[in-house]
DNA sequence: TCTGGGGTCCTAGGACCC
DNA sequence: TCTGGGGTCCTAGGACCC
């Protein structure tokens, strides 16, 4: 019995969270921002067709937002955690087995359903993920992931569909493959599309036929993956189970630039709390701290970029002592006069947070350390995050280095005193 | 004219994803 | 004036060892 899997998107995924709650969204131009409301990351399709590219800087089409009164929102990460939350808790109702890809995405395992249903169960799940949590989805069916990729990217393409789309078995699967440019290939970005193109390859069914040892040669064994699974030939099974993480960052962008070093100190105090926190969760404990800044990217003259990197004594998630670390890297990397515009954290090296051996001049209260982090984490999460923070990064006044969010909805569903109101 | 060779580990950088 | 953030995997090349 061959697999079938189907890709389940939500369609602007953004966007459809705030039209959920907000129905006079409804049909009008609407754009998510990024943080400190720099780019548009989600777009309706009105937007879209009003030719708004991805990551495009809001102050590029300020004059388009009022001419075409286009309705702009800051990124809501709470909101769209929890509405993530609620569609993949449906959709896990749809299969026996389901792989979360990302934020807005799953696939599922369809192998058990009758070939000749599979359209229809598509739309049962569109139906009820839109009913149940008020998103619209596009489902892809195929064999292999990279053609339920190519299914749901069609499905979203093309109206005839209604947002589902099943290839397998299909008899126009040439020309389905046909329609769909190299460029829209998952697994093809920016480089290998411009390459594929400069060789007479444009669409997904050439790269489909391609020579093999012509791909393996520039593009590697992910190249004649690619191929095998165009093919039909599954190389990419279901991850059920998310694996470990590697690694851990925490950085941001400033939104003007910050040249003092007790400014950055804090930010960076910040961004580790916020890392540990995320290490803390995953159960696991960094042996190797990094800590970045930069200057604007975007300007050439008096251009700066550092990072140091710490090999800790012990493999730690305290707050506390990462702070510190992280305090002396930034130290070692800070110089004057520079106007920095971005600072960051990485974790590495982790290592499952189990009984912790101790290094040999190890002179930290590990047992105390772990308890403290454990009531630091529990009254953030019942009251809220932040409600308890290190000093280190900065209490109030004057933090120049905070996020903006200008435009932000309201914490509809995870906030009681954000509950929306119906009258 | 000759100047070993092969395996492993690590890292940096490049490509991609959302 | 204003340009996001967090990941993964693969490969090439250097260091090191026998």
């Amino acid at each position: 019995m061959s697999k079938v899997f189907a890709l389940v998107d939500c369609n602007n995924f953004y966007v459809s969270c705030e039209r959920v709650f907000n129905p006079k969204l409804a049909g009008k131009p609407v754009i998510v921002l990024s943080n400190n409301d720099g780019c548009a990351v989600a777009r309706s399709n009105e937007a879209k067709a009003l030719g708004f590219r991805f990551g495009v800087p809001v102050f590029e089409i300020r004059a388009l937002i009022k001419t075409h009164d286009i309705q702009v929102y800051s990124s809501n990460y709470a909101l769209y955690g929890d509405m993530s939350r609620r569609v993949m808790e449906t959709l896990s109702q749809f299969a026996p087995e389901m792989e979360i890809y990302s934020i807005d995405e799953a696939f599922l395992d369809l192998s058990d359903v009758p070939g000749d249903c599979l359209t229809a169960y598509g739309r049962r799940i569109q139906a009820a993920v839109r009913q149940w949590t008020g998103i619209p989805v596009s489902v892809g069916i195929a064999e292999t992931k990279t053609l339920a990729k190519i299914a749901n990217r069609l499905a979203k393409q093309s109206k005839k569909t209604g947002g589902v789309l099943n290839l397998t078995a299909s008899s126009n699967r040439d020309r389905a493959l046909a329609e769909v440019e190299v460029a829209d290939v998952w697994g093809i970005g920016r480089r290998y599309a411009e390459f594929l193109k400069k060789n007479g390859i444009v669409n997904a069914r050439q790269l489909r036929d391609a020579d093999r040892e012509f791909v393996r040669g520039r593009m590697g064994v992910v190249g004649t993956r690619m191929l095998q699974e165009l093919k039909g030939f599954c190389c990419y099974p279901l991850e059920e189970n998310p694996p470990v993480k590697k690694g851990i960052t925490v950085s941001r962008s400033f939104k003007a630039g910050i040249e003092s070093p007790t400014q950055l100190n804090e930010a960076v105090a910040a961004y580790v709390s916020r890392g540990a926190e995320k290490l803390r969760k995953e159960n696991v404990a960094a042996g190797v701290l990094m800590v970045f800044v930069m200057t604007n990217r975007f300007k050439q003259e008096r251009y700066y970029c550092n990072l140091e990197t710490i090999r800790l004594p012990v493999p730690t998630s305290d707050t506390a002592e990462l702070i510190r670390y992280a305090g002396e890297g930034l130290r070692a990397i800070y110089r004057r006069g520079y106007c920095y515009k971005r600072a960051g954290v990485m974790f590495k090296d982790l290592v499952s947070a189990g009984p912790i051996q101790a290094g040999l001049f190890d002179d930290r209260d590990r047992r105390r350390s772990k308890k403290l982090m454990q009531a630091l984490d529990s009254i953030n999460t019942q009251m809220g995050a932040g409600t308890l923070t290190h000093a280190a990064a900065g209490l109030g006044k004057g933090q120049r280095w905070r996020t903006v969010y200008k435009k932000r909805s309201p914490a509809y569903t995870t906030n009681w005193a954000q509950l929306p109101t119906v009258v």
